[in-house]
DNA sequence: ACCTTGTTGACTAAAACAGTCAACAAGGCT
DNA sequence: AGCCTTGTTGACTGTTTTAGTCAACAAGGT
């Protein structure tokens, strides 16, 4: 039931965007560092997120990474979705055709009951909700780290 | 986010002691073959759920494994967390000074939640839970399948 | 004794995953 | 124009995990 590090690095990489919300492009460098993550690996999750919309790029100097949708518009769940794959516990939640007796099989109902419950968490979660919680965290706010 | 095939294999197999609790010791070999169950592989599955105290097992003719706790004492999230080993979605939700900053890290908090959505379902629903929705499905309950 | 059944541990094959490297494309700056 | 900066892409590697197998063994019934 591990996410794996790509939700989990795309998902801080977004937050650290979503920070710099409406300012001047970030320098994917800086994600990486400020995030604590490789960058050459940061490099291949910007990718997926600039085609599904909601990231954009510049590249060249002064170039670097902004959020394309406002931040309080990306879900979670569709950022895990996209870089995941899928949140189903159980091949079979999304492909019922995979298991035979799929009729009579009981677990297969509560691999889909849990997989709800999850999508429910994500699905109620906004980057804005993250930086607000960020915020309240550490009262300084984008300050408390410089750089 | 899948589940092991660990803990999904267990499920259905506790599933089907749980269909013949109070009967009879059933085969491991019938276990397999019902739950579609590789028989080497539920072989090394008994042994942790014999050593929690969930199974009882007997060697020898006419032997075979039951259930040793009543069906509705036993949780899901017992079985899942004794086969997978935790079910939460990162490292850090269950051991905190594994990520540095966790008090910054806001992302932490988040896989939390998400930990604590799936543990609900999964502390919600017993072996006799499970019992009762199979025999609502298949109307014909254990007799649905002959051997 | 012998047959049946669960137990254990060693082993293998395959897949998934995290992470790296290097070549490249595109855009600003002087 | 040429250089420097920055993102893009694809190939590649090493490691770990996982599913699954095999064979020797232990225990109990008949």
């Amino acid at each position: 039931m591990k996410l794996s590090a790509r939700a989990r690095y795309g998902t801080k990489a977004l937050l650290e965007l979503a920070l710099h919300w409406g300012e001047e492009p970030v320098l994917l460098k800086d994600v990486a560092q400020r995030q604590q993550i490789p960058l050459p690996y940061l490099e291949h999750l910007i990718g997926p997120l600039v085609q599904a919309g909601i990231v954009k790029s510049t590249r060249g100097a002064r170039g670097g990474v902004s959020l394309l949708k406002p931040p309080e518009e990306v879900m979670l769940s569709e950022v895990i979705q996209l870089l995941e794959g899928s949140i189903s516990p159980a091949e079979c939640v999304d492909n019922p055709e995979t298991c035979s007796r799929s009729n009579l099989c009981v677990t297969h109902d509560i691999w889909d009951e849990v997989k709800e419950a999850v999508s429910k968490v994500l699905e109620s979660i906004t980057l804005q909700d993250l930086v607000e919680r960020r915020r309240q965290k550490g009262q300084l706010g984008v300050l408390e780290y410089p750089l």
